[in-house]
DNA sequence: CCGGCGACTGAAAACGTTTTCATCCGCAAA
DNA sequence: TTTGCGGATGAAAACGTTTTCAGTCGCCGG
């Protein structure tokens, strides 16, 4: 009789391997599995010598904690989530990026969700990661206030680029940013731009307008407003195009995506770039120092943001407020860019 | 005597939710747990009037099944793990977003990890999540053959953009791809071109290479092979300069991000992009077709390659094969898409 | 010599599920 | 009437940890 050796993958890889435990490691240490717990939770309980022995034990073992064991007593997951709109648009990415670094250095993994920009959606993830998470950091232009505060009723929270009272929330200084842009628009001798308007009702986009606004009064600039479009390349090409009526000489756009459409537009209408319009984004995406001419725009510290976000969450369990600025908000400056669309 | 009621977020907000278990529910429908959750796994098993009754009690508690729980006896996590190497690079976010859109639709939830294009780091995130998943996705062009046979041994694994025997994996045909642009090429032409390389180790860079050198010799056109370089815009700038001292007519980039490198430095050079030198990139990132002048690029289907990764693990739990095809390789078409820089 | 204290360790409970096994019931077949 | 059987449900074990509580031991002060 000849028993024929599947190769591993045939068969579920790792089931030959017998998950080890903690009751392993205390056999082989000859201790009681709360002294491996202690020697790897709280090694100053134990004598010198017992702890080596134990923690010799679990090497030699390559013994793993297993987490849902942990979780289950402990109530907490290591796990932090994070729920983006939208994928596709670089600033997640950028701010995932930092989030992500940040909260593996601080032991914990990063649950990712896509809402698809639907705020019913957003909620329901919050409550499908529910217990797999100690905390959410969310990026929700377009959740109602009630939604979120339902949502911080639920877990821990961070908000990114949204105030709401009560939550805390990584904040960029838009109104900074976008006096420098304006600024330098009306040192440029720019007396009549337009704003090309993101969706109504992100809170992003109603901040920027307020910002630009204020800045535009107190320069005496005239300011027309377009849109709302679609915060993206397309919705860039289509604003250009109602842009050069307005006898604007120059665009401050909602985002990159959109500056970056607008500009596409107008060179390929024959429209001169920073000659004959001037052009200004948001963001300060990847792209935007790419293209051609580079775009000057008011660049966004999204991976700081990221990295804020998850400090946030770290301070509200009070578990290493790193930096320890204990501010409910969290605001970073964003500083004009300039590059050649000015 | 007073008592002062702190805000919610003074303290851990949730504190006061108690959390509600399967006993809740059980009691409330005067049945036993087991009942509970056979209701909720198997209804097929119980009378339709008792499943009512605890479908009821359920709802009306808001009861959440904890994931921790159920892990622990089940030994499922109900989480599937992505690792890719650069979230900066816009190539992952987009099999990102495929992986996420798919796994949500079949129950999973993803587990984010960003390796920084470190082999090492990949090899210990698989071992952080470890017992946190029940597989992992991991983009890995840099690491080891034994490093990735390692991975597979300790948990269940689909790569991407990498083939290894015995592993399943998502690949995407390049070969195809490429002998459209040089067929492009050629009839635009082209007798002379020059490759700009990727980064030596990455697998993708040598299938790329690959089969340009099959196309190339297929259709008599000489090669003149640079690099290695950055797989970066920096790394384009860098390959650009000296890509124009070989009197080759078109440039074929390693990845688009060198692709929209080259193009800058090349019009910034007063070098005509098409007139004067042809640039076909790969991937199809979003700034490519964004860029100006629009760049002639071969097309990687990134999402098409999440969702693919992702039911190849389905498949390999026997879970849902979803698309009835068992392949250990799924391999994915390339598709040139000429825009404007040929 | 005794009482007590501090340092160290072990036994066992607890966490919230799933799953096995036993029980109970009604009904059909003998 | 008995026997057996299948369907519906409950009791309890099990999953792998952490944590509480109760020891045991050596030593110091009285």
């Amino acid at each position: 009789m000849v028993t024929i050796a599947y190769p591993n993958h045939a068969r579920g890889v790792r089931d030959n391997v017998v998950a080890i435990t903690i009751r392993d490691v205390a056999r082989r240490a000859h201790v009681s599995v709360a002294t491996v717990s202690r020697a790897l939770a709280e090694p100053q309980l134990l004598r010198e010598q017992t702890r080596k022995r134990v923690l010799a034990a679990a090497e030699q073992l390559a013994y793993r904690p297993n987490p849902a064991a942990r979780s289950l007593i402990t109530g907490k997951t290591g796990n932090i989530g994070i729920i983006v709109p939208d994928l596709d648009n670089p600033f997640y990415p950028s701010v995932l990026r930092g989030v992500q670094a940040r909260a593996h250095q601080s032991g914990y993994a990063v649950l990712l969700a896509d809402s698809g920009e639907d705020p019913a959606a957003e909620e329901n993830l919050v409550h499908t990661m529910g217990k797999q998470v100690d905390g959410v950091i969310v990026c929700a232009p377009f959740a109602s206030d009630a939604q979120l505060a339902r949502i911080a009723r639920m877990t821990t929270l961070v908000l990114v680029n949204r105030r709401l009272s009560g939550i805390p929330a990584v904040l960029m200084d838009v109104a900074r940013g976008m006096r420098q842009a304006i600024g330098h628009l009306a040192a440029l001798g720019h007396h009549r731009l337009a704003y090309l308007s993101g969706p109504r009702q992100a809170w992003s986009n109603r901040e920027r307008r307020r910002g630009l606004l204020a800045a535009a009064r107190s320069h005496r600039i005239q300011l027309v407003e377009l849109g709302p479009f679609e915060p993206k390349f397309e919705g860039g090409i289509e604003a250009a195009d109602l842009a050069v009526n307005t006898g604007a000489t120059a665009l401050v756009a909602y985002n990159d995506m959109m500056a970056l459409g607008a500009l596409r537009r107008l060179v390929a209408r024959g429209i001169r770039v920073p000659e004959d319009v001037s052009l200004v984004g948001f963001d300060d995406i990847l792209y935007a120092a790419m293209c051609a001419p580079p775009l000057t725009t008011v660049a966004m510290p999204m991976e700081a943001a990221g990295r804020a976000a998850v400090d946030l969450l770290l301070h509200q369990w009070g578990d290493v407020p790193p930096s320890a600025d204990a501010q409910l908000h969290q605001k970073l400056a964003s500083t004009l860019i300039i590059r050649a669309t000015t």
